[in-house]
DNA sequence: TTCACCCGTCGAAGCGCTTCGACAAGGGCG
DNA sequence: CGCCCTTGTCGAAGCGCTTCGACGGGTGAA
């Protein structure tokens, strides 16, 4: 292993000014720097992690805290961590994993080991057990998802509440007066996951100020879930002809079982989606949807960590504004 | 920050005798041990790991090298990740979490620079440009998957050779004397994936040796590659009474497919999987498969890799044996 | 009783890096 | 022309931990 007095060496200078050479935390003169980092180049030096840490330095790890929890879409969270993977990759930071295996206090043991110098933290729920731990152990964090008490915390997430009434402001201008929510199973509501209980919130709001009947349901995965959820809407809101659907893996079982009950997409009930974009286009009608950008949230939080490590100022809550887009499973009703 | 040395004053006794009190690298007598046990955990230490690492001890971290390739399939994939964060926490260690994002080189860094002990890699293929690397740095590494020339790595895998003879066993056994695999995407196989072609060989050879007609066609994701894939394999290979089905997301559409063309599932067309057991479960119709034993071969994996790191002997490859369950979706043939 | 040993513990020496204070050389200013 | 400040570099002091060699006191054997 080449380590730093080889560099030295080489480079005919002390250690020290290796550092600093590389650092840029002092002026070293161009000739100087430049033979340094020749010296790099030839011997193939790289810093060793250990050494660094504990001279007050970074360890230029990010820990990801991934609870998998029942009732989370797999595939969205994939495209979180590997889009923070890559986002921490392109500042020159490594990203650690913890899921749930060990309880919250993961987070506190990585960062107060030094392994890693802030986390991200995602699945946020409204009254989230670790957020005690993020504001009093003052360590560098950055939530995807936006807790009720947000104060002192830096968090990214889309905007649920708006992505909901986006979907019923598209279904009311398009005449419907009867609208449904099918959400996440659940599981995901008794712990008060905080965007789910967004769109929710969003979603009723939009209803009630359109003066639209609605209701909302839960709803766990795979065909026979959706075939009851659909026949007990149509039990209690038969004059249903429209449907928000926040539930990634249940889009699809949902279009059929209402075509099996007679109710054809977009025709006799038009559907949008929340959901990502490769989702909805793929699915067996293609739906209107509202995007959930896992990726570009996933390097949000990593730019925010980022900065809050190197001491710049960062803003409080992000919420990215929802866009829809058109596909075809909505029409107005009535055809 | 609690150091070491606090809690060395606060048990009475010296720092050394601390650690090895928690390590058990020296004998400590019974009443000594259970003092420091005490300090540690009345003051909440904590050993930090940059001190650690640079000491020339082990960083107590894992890499994971995630390759997200298009083709894979991300449940599965994830379900490696977990496992691996859970094993490894299980036996004290953290896990780096390595991404295709930097190239194959991000392996070398992050042991290079002492970030991680060891490594373990996924998706191997059979000429793996990752080899290389990993021999000649003779890193400590464990490889989920096969390569073409194991010698001197440590693998871990399902036996997939044998897991396609068990499906064609299985199948032949029930009488069916026309089977076709259908696999992964067109991808996975010019990539040379390990574990696909070996399943193919596997395949290939049970139906030769019971002499049955046969048909191997990769196949993409959804619906319409489905359809077109049941409509070449039925021109192809009119007799086809049975299928193998390796490639997660098409069971559903797979069947969808042949029912709309007029064969019933396991009536007309017997069905064998190779895909995690949730899959096959949940299936349209429950299907008979040789499970994907992903959980186990992240666990099996880390483990392995532990004790390497530990020094201790490990065996070269460990193949575990394919077990089939049967479900609804096969039948013997003409009922 | 004595000697040799082993067990349990301690002190000290690093690990590779960063960083602080010092210092030599050079330049601008009075 | 001398003084002081700047600029660029160096030496040395740790960071918190592990580990090696040493050492005191008890035990078993002679």
């Amino acid at each position: 292993m080449v380590k730093i007095t080889d560099v030295a060496r080489r480079a005919g200078v002390s250690p020290s000014t290796v550092s600093y050479a590389l650092s840029g935390k002092r002026p070293i003169s161009d000739a100087t720097r430049r033979r340094v980092q020749a010296a790099v180049r030839e011997l193939g030096y790289r810093a060793d992690g250990g050494g660094r840490s504990r001279s007050g330095a970074r360890a230029k790890v990010l820990a990801l805290a991934v609870p998998m929890r029942p009732g989370i879409h797999v595939p969205v969270v994939t495209q979180f961590a590997v889009s923070v993977v890559t986002a921490a990759r392109a500042r020159d930071h490594d990203v650690l994993l913890l899921t749930q295996a060990e309880g919250d206090e993961g987070i506190g043991r990585v960062t107060e080991t030094g392994l890693a110098d802030g986390v991200i933290v995602t699945d946020v729920q409204l009254q989230d057990p670790r957020l005690p731990l993020l504001r009093s152990c003052s360590l560098p964090s950055v939530l995807i998802g936006v807790p009720a008490e947000a104060d002192g915390l830096t968090c990214v997430d889309l905007d649920f509440r708006a992505a909901g009434e986006l979907c019923v402001d598209h279904l009311a201008g398009l005449g419907h007066r009867a609208v449904a929510l099918v959400g996440s199973p659940p599981e995901v509501y008794v712990r008060r996951t905080a965007f789910a209980r967004r769109l929710v919130e969003g979603f009723t709001a939009a209803a009630d100020r359109h003066g639209l009947a609605s209701a909302v349901l839960p709803c766990g995965t795979g065909r026979e879930a959706a075939r009851a959820v659909v026949e007990r809407l149509l039990r209690d809101l038969p004059a249903l002809t429209a449907v928000v659907v926040h539930n990634e893996p249940l889009v699809d079982p949902l279009i059929e079982a209402f075509e099996e009950l007679g109710m054809r997409v977009p025709g006799d009930l038009s559907l949008t989606a929340v959901c990502p974009a490769p989702v909805a286009a793929a699915a067996r009608v293609p739906v209107t949807s509202v995007a959930v950008p896992a990726a570009e949230l996933g390097a949000r939080a990593v730019h925010l960590l980022v900065r809050k490590l190197s001491g710049a100022p960062v803003p409080g809550t992000t919420l990215l504004p929802p866009r829809l887009t058109e596909r075809a499973s909505t029409a107005p009703r009535g055809h």
